[in-house]
DNA sequence: ACTTATCTAAACCTAAAGATTGAGAAATCA
DNA sequence: TGATTTCTCAATCTTTAGGTTTAGATAAGT
């Protein structure tokens, strides 16, 4: 994975000019590494990514201001092999989440030791994730949470489980945006027939037209049972 | 977190008699633990949850039989404080992704030294995640692969993009199920000026009907902006 | 001043959707 | 066998949705 002849190649972003300097002579101490950058502006920072293909970003994210997600996320749309490292003084766990979605392959704190962050470096350059145990534990927590909540939706009390087979079929197509015309095409029956089985749908669901329905089941963790086609329709 | 005073109680679920006697001499040779229970059946050992609750939980997961993942979220729905730590042989990427997905605490693969076993129940009663690195760099590129694609619907040429404020306050509605009357009281216009809105919207959408109006929405990370009540209407 | 975009609204029309009732055929269940 | 469910279809009706044209008012940009 990592070539330990040739430098690892580093570029610094962080609006703070007094840890850039730090960070700087930090790195710069170590032998195999080389500063190719050091920024303090994030788009300022996507050119030179740009320029040098740097192996790693060290960059600096302060909780109020946006932009340092969204740099995160250019970066990882460049799909160069540049790692992002993120260093950051807050271990909220929602910034941990978000960083780490949007593609951080590490996530420092400015409390941690410096030895922390090379090793980081080290890490992250040779394809592993970094993240210390306190904040490894909170991504997850954060991540099991959110899983909860969606799981929790496709339970309940779910009305969608009382429709028939061919309810169930009607209900897919409707919610594929099919109008009565082709959902009577693609089931090869009459029309009339496939309003008995929506009028059904309805009273089942409990709404009174079909975008109501589809939303229904949309966010109800609605899934098609059988093994039909499921082709576009007109 | 933790009281060193009383043993950890521990139960074990393994499918494999001769694994199940194996994991249960290791786990007695440590003097802080006791062994509550240890079965090779994943609904018995829900239920030896409920009677004991444990402190951790070892669980084998076997690939092919789902049992093991849907044992996991059952145990996380008893709302204890009961841990899983999963034990497999399989390091796939989407299984570790699941398993942690479904409220795991901890993930050990058989191949490892089975000290790692003992580190990640000490970890996990402790609060902490137990996810080795090399797990956790799969679990994170799953993790991140599966944002992109969500992000990727957000994004390219965006006709929503196209739509005026005004407009964009008559989609919202319209992915709320509401009709035309309903709308034009919320924005207190008429319902001629609605249609005019809609048919608008579904040129700049290139759709026929409300239905697929709300659909290209939601897929595309439709997000309301203004600071409207939003409110739910009949 | 002129153009363009946006929001508003009406009138008119066609097409589609939704509500209701009734009913036959087949399968399943008690 | 009798009862129930499911799937099928028709006829009729009301309501809603969707398509089109036209146009006034306002605001913003050139």
């Amino acid at each position: 994975m990592r070539d330990f002849n040739k430098k690892l190649r580093v570029l610094l972003i962080d609006d703070n000019a007094n840890h850039l300097r730090g960070i700087k002579e930090l790195i710069t101490l170590e032998t195999n590494y080389s500063v190719v950058g050091a920024t303090r502006s994030a788009n300022l920072g996507i050119n030179l990514i740009k320029k040098y293909h740097p192996d790693v970003v060290l960059m600096d994210i302060n909780m109020p201001e946006k932009d340092g997600l969204q740099a995160i996320q250019a970066i990882n749309k460049m799909e160069l092999q540049t790692k992002v490292v993120v260093l950051s003084g807050y271990d909220d766990a929602d910034l941990v989440y978000r960083a780490m979605k949007l593609g951080a392959r590490g996530y420092v704190l400015k409390t941690m030791a410096s030895v922390k962050l090379i090793d980081a470096i080290e890490d992250v350059s040779e394809g592993k994730i970094y993240l210390p145990a306190a904040l490894s534990t909170r991504f997850f927590e954060y991540f099991q949470s959110s899983a909860r909540e969606e799981a929790s939706k496709a339970e309940g009390e779910n009305l969608l489980n009382t429709l028939t087979i061919r309810e169930s079929e009607v209900l897919e197509l409707l919610t594929q945006g099919v109008n009565y015309k082709s959902i009577a095409g693609t089931l090869i029956i009459s029309e009339t027939t496939v309003k008995t089985h929506v009028n059904n749908i309805f009273q089942k669901l409990q709404v009174n037209d079909r975008t109501n329905a589809v939303l229904y089941a949309l966010s109800h963790g609605f899934k098609p049972s059988n093994k039909s086609a499921a082709m576009t329709a007109a």
